[in-house]
DNA sequence: TACCTCTGGTGACTCTGTCACCGTGTCTCA
DNA sequence: TGAGACACGGTGACAGAGTCACCAGAGGTA
């Protein structure tokens, strides 16, 4: 993968952004990409993050059918990484037998991925989508340090409704409200409602 | 791609189910694959359809990842094509490249197709979506034949509010309900809603 | 201190989806 | 030809989800 340049980028950084042209393939060594689809309302829904190991898919897209972006992405920790001129993609996607497997790996595990998504939303009550979604952002001390607005986007919802079932949740002793986030309360009460509906 | 078996199956089969293990690859060359989710309720979800020249994707993942299937398939036109024996799978998509260019353009347009579904559920009202659907399924004479029932499959949404809303768009003189099906009465203004939020 | 911005709480909606129940049309089979 | 079975769609009443506007507190900063 010689091709390959050096590529790094500071937390905050907007990667893309939908309707731009597609500079090449980012594959990631360190730091973490949010990618998210904004609607005409200006509500977000977080798509998924890139983790180091990964490739950015948006870009995949892109350079397979030559399309621009769909989606945005803002580098949510300090980035690095290897970035593949979106010329010579295909021939190293060719020639690269360990960077072909990388990039179907991906493709496949996003795409369950995305699958997930689209059950959670049709699917799925809001409750097991907020729980599931504090499950995963729990840190070791069972805090989430996030804003409501935050768990909005992770659950493809509204601000005002997270509000309410957050406080409903707390009533019920599941979580706790702090000025420094939410801590969880009952660990195993979470699971059992992600698992509903 | 002399590893292929010919495959052949009638309208109605269920080519695979969440949890089996996965046979092979199919390649598509006659006929169309409906494939849906469906929630612990009972509610079902189209999320894509598998035309001729295209490959299944949710054999895709299964293989790469080896999983099971996650969604149900089943055959909607008679159904030919090859099968790939999921053993060989990898072989083939190293040594055959126009098989991987294939593989590689099918995934990346799934995957947008994909991220526009969890666009149009996270993102969009009923209303654009069903006139979105209705714009999808008419036929040269301005028709679309399919149950409210199956209308629900496709905008994710429920029996009774597909018939609601279909009464409203009546009312609008937008569509005519009748016993064969649904006739559009006014496309330009159906589109116009389909872009709506 | 005054001001600003980010954040979250809340009332009062609207939109979306569910449930149960009913009527209608069609098909089948005795 | 009539009885039952069944698929389909209409509808009232309700529950769940999401929006909008407005308010209040916490922190930063000038």
């Amino acid at each position: 993968m010689s091709i390959a340049r050096k590529f790094a980028a500071p937390k905050g950084t907007i990667l893309f952004s939908p309707g731009q042209e597609c500079p090449g393939f980012l594959v990631l060594k360190q730091g973490c990409i949010k990618v998210t689809l904004t609607g005409s309302s200006g509500r977000e829904v977080v798509l998924y993050r890139v983790q180091p190991g990964e490739v950015c898919l948006q870009t995949f897209t892109c350079l397979i059918e030559d399309q621009t972006y769909a989606a945005e992405g803002v580098v949510e920790e300090d980035l690095q990484g290897d970035l593949i001129p979106a010329g010579q993609f295909r021939q190293v996607l060719e020639q690269d037998e360990a960077f072909r497997n990388t990039v179907l790996t991906s493709v496949a595990l996003r795409f369950s991925e995305y699958q997930q998504l689209i059950e959670d939303v049709a699917l799925t009550g809001f409750d097991a989508r907020l729980a599931k979604v504090l499950l995963r952002l729990v840190d070791a001390t069972g805090m989430v340090h996030t804003t409501h607005t935050a768990l909005a986007a992770e659950t493809a919802s509204g601000r005002a409704y997270v509000s309410r079932r957050l406080a409903e949740f707390a009533r019920r002793g599941l979580v706790e409200q702090r000025t420094d986030g939410i801590r969880i309360c009952n660990l195993n009460e979470l699971a059992r409602i992600s698992e509903q509906k």
